[in-house]
DNA sequence: CATGAATGAGGTTTCATTCAT
DNA sequence: AATGAATGAAACCTCATTCAT
């Protein structure tokens, strides 16, 4: 399967350096570049966008704001990185639930049980991944992902197709309804409620309806 | 139906600044005030939220940037009104088209046909409600409209449902997930692509498609 | 005894009318100035300077925005003429005491017990016409207000140190000290505190000490 | 004696900004600190309060608008400062002579000749000190010095009554009387009269007729 | 006389980014 | 490699005043 390759954001920008590279070097440098980024993914988890200055981002990494720029070329590229690193980390469970089931209708049933569990799990994060309202420049992060779930979600569509066990579709297509769906179902319960807890009851009932809502959508006979 | 009042933005702020409230003064007013709410909107779906500036709304308005505040206590309220403005037609559209069907089977066919078709139609108008980063003031405009969809459909799905026509069901749930699905179906070729005019034939097959999508998720039988 | 002439301040400009100055026409342009002043001083003492913005005091006074600028030439001088309407009752009631007092020691009792009992029954105006901040076009009717203050004191000491009642001095500089220390002694009560009601009694021996204060500071002997 | 601690206006804001709080960097942010207070106040006493704007003090004191955030939260605060920078040093000089006089006859003299030779000094710093017209927000330092001064002079006749020196009374209430009077007698010259040069001798005549008010006014006995 | 919508200058404030050290 | 003080462009918003009606 291919993704788009969200990891490329990370790398930041070329480091023109003084230095050798040295092995030693790199490491101390992508430590540097990955603690930064966690402290804005922890920023933004804990209170949104609109506190993830770059100053407030450097304090948390006990960094200086000069510094940062060492690692990213602005301050886009690094709220970027820090949505990749939480939203890549959502992809990849789902992509792994995707792919370790055997049946169409399981890795349905995985993608919606992932998403679903996932999201009422870590609410805050989920909202910020969802719903928050983002800058323009990270924006287009938050459409890209939703390309690549739809992109893992159809590939495993098609296998199910060309098995023969749902209908001829268009299944790029379909991946785009579901993922805009798994996305519209939780906005009451994640945003709308201001909730961020939820009880194991909760989500098995969302996940339950969820299911056979996707069932349906993607032709699974009953 | 109960939608929530959106037009109660448009309102704008109290206008306290009326001495006495006559016919022609209101008719006038009120004129004004969506002649600013239109050239923002104008501006919006033109070149994005970035773009519209107080100053550059009021340009377009023909009018100064001072009485912009006689019609809208700030920026965020206008720019909320503008959204509604253009979310509201649309919106009310899809309503139309839910309340004129018999079965809920063409119900669905219609919301399809109507969302889908009218966000052709307009894609850049559709990117700016669906897709474009909003600053976090107008998001909630954004969400909030999103709930509006859902409420609308919800309704004529559970009447479908009263009928007989589709299985029991969370029809508040369906209703968000179809929203969603919707809503994920245009990224592609409303934002992604970068295009602005489509076919009919595209159109067409788009709708044919998310019908198909609709009618198999809310469970109407083939 | 000669005060500046505050009352100027109330005729506001030069009226260039259309119509020809009858009797009637210039009751009712008086009233009309009269209406929008008092409108004005009601503002300034229930708010403060603040809130005295043109658009309020023509709500206040039941007129447009524009019919202010035919009574006054603009705001600051609508301001102070609040401020002399207000300040010319405390200020006659002040010469109205020094004048039917008999002896120099009664004028200065009289003085100070016209000028804090006042002043505490009505802490609001005090606070407004003392303590409160100023634009600083009104600020100067203060200072001026102040100056008159003095003139009324030291025409009384004077005629009591013609009367050997006192020593001699340089009355007008006694003057402004007592008008000085008069004000000085309310800033704690009235604007500190923030009270807007004191009793009988701490009015009395607010008064007691000052008069005693005053008695010494002008050398009436015990 | 306690004072109201008007340095810590000084302090401006909490400092957040600075990462690691060396001496080097505390000595070169409190030099940057004081120089823009210097220039608010050079502002100030050249051309009132209504000069200094932000952008004109930051040119004043050579560096750009945005820089004045990071040693005062607001405008407010940076004037506040630069008055509570100017008006703290005068208290110091009135505090001293206060102290530094063994009867309290002599600190009556001490403080009135500190007092009136000083603002004739710097006529138009007094001015802007003691007459001006102050922003809301700027006034209420002005109130609070009066009360510093009050509380300074308080705490020396009451030493006084202590002593036997001079009669009992409440002497909180006299020296915020002397205060004000202080104030007062100032108002002809400094402000009035529009001049900023006194010859010597009228600095003396009116020292000496304030010196016998006082004295009197506090009941030193002849 | 009276209205009140319209003007528009100008101030404060924020924050991504740079660069001398 | 690291600092963090300094920059400076923009944007929002207020409100005294005017003028067509």
């Amino acid at each position: 399967m291919r993704l788009l390759n969200h990891d490329s954001i990370l790398a930041g920008k070329e480091r023109s350096t003084l230095y050798r590279s040295t092995p030693r070097t790199r490491q101390n440098a992508a430590d540097r570049a990955a603690s930064i980024a966690e402290a804005a993914r922890a920023l933004l988890t804990e209170s949104g966008f609109a506190s993830a200055t770059v100053k407030s981002v450097a304090a948390r990494a006990g960094c200086s704001p000069g510094l940062l720029y060492t690692y990213f070329p602005d301050r886009a590229a690094l709220l970027r990185g820090a949505f990749a690193h939480a939203a890549g980390h959502e992809l990849a469970a789902v992509t792994r639930a995707l792919e370790e089931a055997e049946t169409v209708a399981e890795a349905a049933s995985g993608l919606v049980s992932t998403f679903i569990s996932r999201a009422l799990a870590g609410a805050r994060l989920a909202d910020a991944l969802l719903f928050e309202a983002l800058p323009a420049d990270v924006e287009t992060e938050r459409l890209s992902f939703r390309t690549s779930y739809a992109a893992a979600i159809a590939a495993r569509l098609q296998a199910g197709v060309d098995a023969g066990e749902i209908p001829e579709q268009d299944t790029g297509l379909t991946a785009r309804a579901l993922s805009g769906a798994l996305s519209g179902c939780l906005q009451e319960p994640i945003h709308d409620s201001g909730r961020s807890e939820f009880s194991e009851a909760e989500a098995a009932a969302l996940i339950a309806d969820m299911t056979v809502f996707t069932h349906r959508a993607i032709g699974v006979s009953p």
